[in-house]
DNA sequence: CTTAATAGTTAGGCGTTAGC
DNA sequence: GCTAACGCCTAACTATTAAG
């Protein structure tokens, strides 16, 4: 379980409970993935320039960790902006070097691609000592399209010529907090329970705001909905409209806003339970699907043991029955020929 | 003023090795 | 076998700059 239903003071909030440690490759790509779309949804913004003006800017990151959430990442924002800077780091060296390579190919100079370096060698070369090419060749895929987006949306681009404008009407009201559907689609309750592959395309997240994601293929991302904002509160740190360093620091209050009015704050804390509840349902659900599907799988394979079982005893019986009428069929050959013999012998 | 991006630095975890 | 020392790796923290 990694939503915790907080009830201090009376409001009930969702608290994420993120996972510590090295982060594995499925939750790379994962990150990957997610920053590809926030590229896609910001050039889509950027071309809708019409709408969103003076609004309030989007937290990308917390998007992010929203976007890695509903993928089983179980990062924060700052988990991953953190991820992503590491990673840009060493691709960029990889990505570098590689250049390099590839420029002196032409002037037959040998030197050896990243790929074909040891360790060692990496290392003195000042390169990252263990970039895999899986997730080197998918942040290619992704920073590359970026730049293609980028100089393709300035190119064609009125006032939304950066595209780190966010100006889209969908974002406009979402508050500086993680955010959830509240009635969450049964999709998702399958999807909570399924950890999915990373590296299989997914569908774009919508850019519309009054429509919900369309009824998609299994792999998708959560819905979320930035109408209906549910708040969290991050486990590690308060991460609120502070600037990422400010938000980091410890000890300097939690940060919260004054602005809500008591009205404001009633509502929100009904709608925060009832979200809370939906999703402890469907989080409920989803492990009691995982359970189920765990032990359907276990018998499964205790089937097919004992298929393979008698399987093996059949093949190991008709064997043996081989064998015998072969011993039987020898003797009786022998049996004959030494008759043969006998009977053919001068008296 | 804010966020994003970048780069330098620190801290903690983990494996290896030498000494007892 | 135990433990301290060491080095490496990586997540996390911090400062700075750019851009809107």
């Amino acid at each position: 379980m990694h939503l915790m239903m907080d009830d201090q003071g009376g409001n009930n909030a969702v608290t994420r409970e993120y996972r510590k440690g090295n982060w594995t490759v499925n939750e790379t790509m994962v990150l990957i993935e997610a920053k590809e779309m926030d590229y896609e949804r910001r050039m889509k913004r950027s071309g809708d320039h019409s709408e969103g003006r003076n609004k309030p800017t989007e937290l990308r990151w917390k998007w992010v960790e929203d976007y890695c959430w509903g993928k089983c990442c179980l990062r924060s924002q700052n988990q991953c902006n953190d991820k992503w800077d590491n990673l840009m780091r060493d691709y960029k060296k990889v990505r570098e070097y590689q250049r390099k390579v590839a420029e002196r190919e032409g002037n037959d100079s040998k030197q050896r691609s990243y790929w074909e370096m040891e360790k060692n060698e990496r290392k003195e070369k000042n390169l990252p000592s263990n970039m895999l090419r899986q997730i080197y060749d998918r942040l290619e895929e992704v920073v590359e399209k970026k730049g293609a987006q980028t100089v393709a949306a300035t190119a064609g681009g009125g006032g939304g010529s950066d595209p780190n404008i966010t100006n889209l009407p969908y974002v406009m009201d979402r508050p500086m907090v993680s955010t959830f559907q509240p009635s969450l689609p049964p999709l998702l309750q399958h999807q909570l329970s399924a950890p999915i592959p990373a590296a299989i395309p997914l569908p774009l997240p919508q850019a519309s705001p009054q429509l919900p994601p369309p009824p998609a293929p299994i792999i998708q991302p959560p819905p979320l909905s930035y109408a209906q904002p549910l708040p969290t509160i991050d486990s590690d740190t308060s991460e609120h409209s502070d600037s990422p360093a400010k938000r980091r620091r410890r000890g300097g209050g939690n940060g919260e806003g004054t602005s809500g009015t008591a009205n404001n704050i009633n509502e929100v804390s009904t709608a925060i339970s009832r979200s809370a509840s939906i999703i402890a349902e469907a989080i409920q659900a989803s492990e009691e699907r995982e359970e189920r599907r765990h032990r359907d799988l276990l018998s499964f394979h205790e089937r097919r043991l004992k298929i393979e079982e008698s399987k093996t005893e059949i093949n190991k019986k008709g064997m043996d029955g081989l064998v015998d009428a072969i011993n039987k069929l020898a003797n009786s050959i022998f049996a004959l020929a030494s008759h043969k013999n006998q009977s053919s012998a001068p008296k």
